[in-house]
DNA sequence: ATCAAGATTACCT
DNA sequence: GGTAATCTTGATA
């Protein structure tokens, strides 16, 4: 795998309308230079919340202490803790004071899946099920990037976290629909993936 | 101080 | 398809 370390994308790129953000994350290459060695993997599937018009965005209700970094410069990465157990990442989209952010839902691995193994099956050989396994999901993303409560904040422009610009995928081979694993704003259709990937979480 | 819900996952039938 | 695991957070009192 040849990645251009120096392609990442830049600060105008998040600072945009959440949705849009949302659309030309899938394609992209989302890496950790962890421990020296570089984890990568390609965006392919998406959710927006944007604060306002969700119910369900953690900041509908305005800052908290949990939710801060949402309401941050576009750029940085929002991680929570959920059900007692598991952490999500999300992209901080829009200018700062929005409140939005992009939810990564599922990564195809790409670089460093040794690594991903270990963290997530605590072994470095897998089969070829275990590997669609490896990142379809945004509580096994974390996991295996190994993001916690230290990373959130960490902005997509420093040298550690970052995202590789990449061809986008085109409108014919995006599936928009609702969004996975919420009870509220149930009907609004933000959930992105790329059509036919198996890698996606959840048909 | 108390309490229910939660942007999930793994494992069971 | 169903549900247990596990605990932080935000809302309410």
């Amino acid at each position: 795998m040849n990645l251009n370390l120096n392609n990442k994308l830049p600060r105008e790129f998040y600072v945009r309308d959440t949705l849009t953000v949302a659309r030309e994350l899938l394609g992209k290459i989302f890496v950790r230079i962890l421990d020296g060695k570089i984890l990568a993997g390609r965006i392919i599937e998406t959710e927006a919340y944007i604060a306002g018009e969700d119910e369900s965005a953690h900041s509908s209700r305005g800052k908290t202490k949990r939710n801060a970094t949402m309401f941050e410069e576009g750029g940085l990465l929002y991680v929570y803790f959920t059900y007692g157990m598991y952490y999500c990442s999300n992209v901080v989209t829009n200018e700062k004071g929005k409140g939005d952010a992009v939810l990564l839902r599922s990564i195809e691995p790409l670089e460093g899946i040794e690594i991903f193994a270990q963290n997530r099956f605590g072994k470095t050989e897998i089969t070829g099920k275990e590997k669609r396994n490896l990142l379809s999901g945004p509580g096994k993303i974390c996991m295996a990037y190994k993001l916690t409560k230290a990373e959130d904040g960490t902005d997509l422009l420093g040298d550690e976290i970052f995202i590789l610009d990449a061809s986008t995928v085109p409108e014919n081979k995006m599936v928009q629909t609702t969004r996975i694993g919420i009870s509220k704003s149930k009907e609004l259709p933000w959930r992105f993936y790329e059509k036919d990937n198996p890698y996606v979480s959840r048909k």
